[in-house]
DNA sequence: TGCAAACCCGACTAAACCACTCGGGATTGA
DNA sequence: TCAATCCCGAGTGGTTTAGTCGGGTTTGCA
């Protein structure tokens, strides 16, 4: 039940990018050295979520990233997803075939509603939330 | 956020051990022939679940394992924490005092409402439920 | 009394994963 | 031009996972 620091390194740097949302582009040493992250392990979390467009670049010098889209459209949710892959607690409930049991497995619900109420939860925060600490609220 | 193998067989096996509630100790070899589980890494699960008191063991001959108390009275957290270890999505959660930026951690706030959610779910859940399909109900 | 069925225990291991580091290339503002 | 910055692939030491293995010890039953 463990995250690893690819999600936990992967929020902070999007909160911190949040919190300069609309100020131009944020350099990745600038990130790092405010979060406490390794610039060129942070620099592999950016390009996923590059990828995906939940941040855009900008090449150069006095280049960085930022926010593709406003900080109250991006969950937490979204970004994990992207860093640390499928949410699911187990394999076999996010994909039924891969299991050999699914049909006769008792288990099989408690998982399903966990995954539920961990997806609830992290599509629920933005990071608005995470910026304005009303976490849970609303 | 995956949950490895020891948690999902320690809960097939003490579902298993559920069903057969009253019936007298069951072999680890029939637990781990009836879940499709390697039975000496069964046994390696066992060895905590018993030392917590969740289980009963009898030795020799026509010998096994019971459940040390009701269905209705093990969580499935109860197991997860015994054979997984503590629950928490992330370390700084769960020792404040080992996460240097916890003071000012802005994504604090979402962790901690998540293991929140994902206690809740696991204390509230317990053998009878799976027993019963009643997962989530009252 | 002997034996087989069962639990008990510690050590070992191959493969995967984690949390990085490293070195170089491409792009762009001043 | 040059320095700042992003871009990309490869490598790496340590840890964890998911087991296996080989031997105990205990006990019901023939």
């Amino acid at each position: 039940m463990k995250l690893t620091t690819r999600g936990e390194y992967g929020v902070l740097a999007m909160h911190d990018l949040a919190m300069h949302y609309g100020t131009g582009p944020v350099a990745l040493k600038v990130i790092a050295a405010r979060q406490g992250i390794s610039e060129h392990y942070l620099e592999q979390l950016m390009r996923p979520l590059r990828q995906d467009g939940l941040v855009r670049s900008v090449r150069g010098a006095q280049g960085g990233y930022e926010l593709a889209r406003a900080p109250a459209e991006i969950s937490v949710g979204d970004i994990l997803r992207v860093v640390e892959g499928p949410l699911s607690t187990l394999e076999c409930v996010a994909d039924g075939a891969s299991c050999k049991r699914s049909a006769k497995c008792a288990a099989r619900s408690v998982w399903e509603l966990l995954d539920r109420k961990i997806n609830d939860v992290l599509d629920s925060t933005t990071l608005h939330h995470l910026c304005t600490g009303t976490v849970g609220q609303e």
